[in-house]
DNA sequence: GTCTATAACCGGATAGAC
DNA sequence: GTCTATCCGGTTATAGAC
């Protein structure tokens, strides 16, 4: 019985530890993803995000052992996310649908989620130091997959011959220049961030110069 | 007779002097590039760019009292630059030549000077803090001439009806980010960077698929 | 799990001899 | 104009009380 009680105490206790652990670490991850981005790596410091995540900063490395931990798990959550977007990309067959769907979804992933794409700039602009690897092996095995498909379509008279790296690479920077970018598109734009409707026009004209750019429209 | 000697001497050193001036103001300037360009304006530290430029950290001071001073000058230099890079376009009255040259010249100035182009990134990613100004005048200013001459080719027919400035985005975004990402590139291209034929044949099928996206080769 | 205090270190900038 | 030594402020990370 004695037994019984201790063990239910415990694993209660255990339970609730790993809520308020899981709780805080959505906390600090969400901080982080600011600070990093506002001030990139070496521009953050743990105070900065401890402050915005509202906590001491002796907690923050109770939970994120070193800086560099934390910034790997803002990371490895952002690749995630760049990979999902691919998915409307596999769903369609044809190319004119699967191409506008990826350009769409890497639109408005710049329009929701810039700080995630501003992060991931400035760790490619530094030279991918913490990436290298993942860039290597598993973005690298992604783009083949869809390198393969797009091959496809050339092959069968879908869309004018190209090389369909380059074009993966013309996409990535269209699309998500207008997170990268922001400040600059909003200092042309009378220092007003883009409207949505301006950003839907933006992601239209987008999508239709390069599928016509590529004879997906003949 | 004595006066006239000591002017010549006087006049003789402080010629001399302005040449080592010029002289290590251009070693620290190059250093400085290359070393905001692979570790950012906060990653950046006095002593590495001294080190790069093989002098004592406090010569560097002596010649750029603050580390943003000699920042600013080197944003300065990159600006110019960017400015610079639109004369083919200007030269040109046909729009596809006009493109054409002014995408090729971005495409060159991506292979030629890569760092330059990540530390004018780095300080957009940042909100531009210390060239807010510049764009909303100067840029705003450069982009209102270019947004005129385009709105001229679509009103006469030669292209498409399009958002110039979007145009100019795309332009921008696809050009630059070669040199912006790529270490990305590289990951993806067997850890080597593009070969000159792959670079140029990058620069042909851009230029191919933004002239045929606006409808300039109809 | 939380928080205050602090150790250990590093970077920008300068003093002052040469 | 050059260089060594140093100051000062700020940063990461941890010790140890609660």
């Amino acid at each position: 019985m004695k037994n019984d009680e201790s063990l239910v105490k415990v694993r209660t206790k255990s339970v609730r530890k790993n809520q308020i652990r899981l709780s805080n670490e959505r906390r600090i991850l969400a901080a982080a993803v600011k600070i990093f981005a506002g001030f990139g790596y070496q521009g953050a410091t743990t105070r900065k995000i401890a402050e915005e995540a509202g906590i001491p900063k002796a907690n923050l490395h109770y939970y994120f052992q070193t800086k560099e931990q934390l910034y790997r798990r803002v990371l490895d959550g952002i690749f995630k996310d760049w990979l999902a977007a691919a998915n409307t990309f596999d769903e369609c067959v044809e190319p004119i649908e699967a191409l506008r769907g990826y350009i769409e979804t890497k639109m408005e992933l710049s329009r929701k989620r810039p700080l995630e794409s501003r992060i991931w700039a400035e760790e490619i602009l530094r030279g991918a130091p913490l990436i290298q690897h993942e860039l290597e092996v598993t973005l690298s095995a992604w783009l083949d997959t869809r390198v393969k498909r797009i091959t496809d379509w050339i092959n069968a008279g879908r869309i004018d011959a190209l090389n369909p790296r380059i074009l993966m690479f013309m996409i990535w920077a269209v699309t998500q220049h207008f997170a990268d970018f922001e400040s600059q598109i909003r200092a042309l734009n009378q220092q007003q961030n883009l409207s949505d409707n301006q950003f839907k026009e933006a992601k239209q004209q987008v999508t239709r110069i390069i599928l016509k750019g590529i004879g997906a429209l003949d």
